[in-house]
DNA sequence: GAAATCTCTGCAATCGATTGCATGAGTTTC
DNA sequence: GAAACTCATGCAATCGATTGCAGAGATTTC
């Protein structure tokens, strides 16, 4: 029998006889035959496997993400590549490293701080690498993308602070240069102002996605002579950070202060006091993103226009948000 | 100037003139070639990558060491293929997947739990697949292996309850069937024995390591009639959750009970109270299992004895435990 | 019953980098 | 100056699966 033949009966076994097939699935068990992924690779110009680049792998929310990623790139029988804090000097040297070169077949792309020029080379003629970015996106770039509204759900998180009575409330900002960082800004902003409320710089502090932030960000709320009675922060670590920060500092939350978190990370249910926080589904993110890439590896169907998925946060109350403090309910003298 | 010397100029340098070198990396330059990697494979049967295979990437303590394991292959030129929730009936014919297939030189895994059988035809001939086990490690498995000393840090944290005058300890268990789970009960077990203390069995809770289960554990530590003073959880997410669950349910750490956890995630240090706990060296144990499995791969030098590499953990005293009460303190009774 | 059609299999080229061997040019040795 | 040697390069085979094409045999059509 001709390896012809065999690779007929493994590929497409519609095309061999019953018989062959037969024989050929009895010679596999016994001689313990396996493809060797190369050779196809090399024939097919296709790798079967796609690169997944994220800014940071032990934040869990990235983690989880990459989870889901995982199953569903699993489940269509890709592998998965993974390269961690992408982001940098180096990361278009890795680009290159890694594609043209048949290692992958397509980009997942969870980091919007990647330099556009590169991605747009990368995914335009001759190369046409397929691209998906998720979570963080580039404004304006040609790219399918799987995300959520975070401006809007920013804008419900301080409304739920607005609700609650406060008028004073601050910001906990992302990190510098971060897409998300800029929409969960805008969204605090626009809420605070269809309020009649006015945002003061002081009260907007910089941050970052990391818990060390949010305690540094604390360490500057305590130093302010009028403080907010509620911050929005912009992601669960910086506000589990912050509420640690003011409880050493000896603040209490929500006594002295409401917080609200985004992403609804795993701890924050079980944290002292329990966040409150805009959950985003992140399974599903993870999920649709590794569909659509595969989709577009694919080609079923031909999508030349770019996709955008956009999904929607959840308000989480917990216990880190109260009502605001008799003292600071000015907000009736304000609405009138 | 044919394929075969670029190929040299470009793996070998030293093996062409200088001239040639200098006009090759211009036509690199100018043609933007690269290296189809899958090529490269196919004729050296070797793929620059390694798989990793862990239980659950959600949880940060794995998360942390994919992150080293991943900037150390990286920097040594590997691509790092992740495989999440490894175990279960399909390991077997994932790893028969993977490998001999050619799309990864090496297996680095961090899941205890998978059939042996199976790992060891994988590394045995005719395959002979590079294998190093980090974290969780199969006992008397012929591996290279990279981990810590669970047994005796598990004595470390329990010593320190007993230190702090605790006569009464419980355990919350890591999963079953975990060898982690085995080591650390022994190690709870044997800190007890040595100060003759007596072991309850109703003080030892099932649990596991998300946060889950150590609240599912709150619930039955609630339920007994007569309680212990101090508990040491298997993991710190067991040991939040436990927290989060006693609280919800009217005590308090540490004034109802003393808590240690084990791991150190970067959430323990902000946790309320902040979380005593064995510190396990998260980024040495993915950067020198990551450098063994490479070392393996590349043959040098070449080692036919399995390697153990055991590292130390470090006990971080914070808040969450503190001297026994007095009415507990009968340990003078005991000790007499 | 001849022609047309269909089904299955084999042949051989192909993907692109690597590498053993051979060759020719240049250099050293005696 | 001939022999021995070094060095750089090219030739051509190789890794193993896939696939266009062709041909053998079986089946259907008129």
């Amino acid at each position: 029998m001709s390896t012809a033949t065999v690779s007929r009966a493994l590929s497409q076994p519609a095309k061999v006889s019953e018989a062959t097939r037969t024989r050929v699935s009895e010679a596999v068990e016994v001689t313990g035959y396996t493809l060797n992924q190369a050779a196809r690779s090399l024939r097919q110009r296709t790798a079967r496997t796609i690169l997944v680049a994220l800014p940071d792998i032990r934040n869990t929310f990235f983690s989880t993400i990459l989870d889901a990623i995982e199953r569903e790139a699993a489940t269509r029988g890709y592998g998965v590549l993974v390269v961690n804090r992408f982001a940098g000097a180096e990361s278009g040297r890795r680009l290159h490293e890694y594609f043209l070169s048949n290692r992958a077949d397509g980009l997942l792309l969870l980091d919007g701080t990647v330099d556009l020029a590169q991605l747009l080379v990368l995914s335009a003629e001759p190369s046409n690498v397929p691209l998906v970015m998720a979570c963080e996106t580039i404004p304006g770039a040609p790219f399918h993308t799987v995300r959520t509204d975070n401006a809007y759900a920013a804008r419900v998180a301080t409304r739920h602070l607005i609700a609650q009575g406060h008028t004073r409330i601050g910001h906990i900002l992302g990190p510098a240069g971060n897409v998300l960082t800029a929409e969960r800004e805008a969204g605090f902003r626009t809420a605070l102002a269809a309020s009649g409320l006015a945002t003061r710089p002081d009260w907007v502090l910089t941050g970052g996605f990391e818990m060390e932030h949010g305690l540094a960000a604390a360490e500057r709320f305590l130093a302010l002579s009028d403080r907010p009675s509620a911050v929005f922060a912009a992601n669960d670590e910086s506000a589990i950070g912050f509420l640690s920060g003011i409880r050493r500092l000896g603040l209490e939350c929500p006594r002295d202060v409401s917080v609200v978190g985004f992403d609804d990370v795993a701890v924050s249910a079980h944290f002292w006091p329990p966040l409150t926080t805009m959950r985003q589904p992140r399974e599903a993110l993870g999920r649709l993103a590794a569909e659509e890439l595969i989709d577009l590896i694919e080609g079923k169907p031909p999508r030349s226009v770019p996709q955008h998925t956009v999904l929607s946060s959840e308000l989480i109350v917990r216990g880190s948000t109260l009502p605001a403090p008799i003292e600071s309910a000015s907000i009736s003298v304000q609405t009138q």
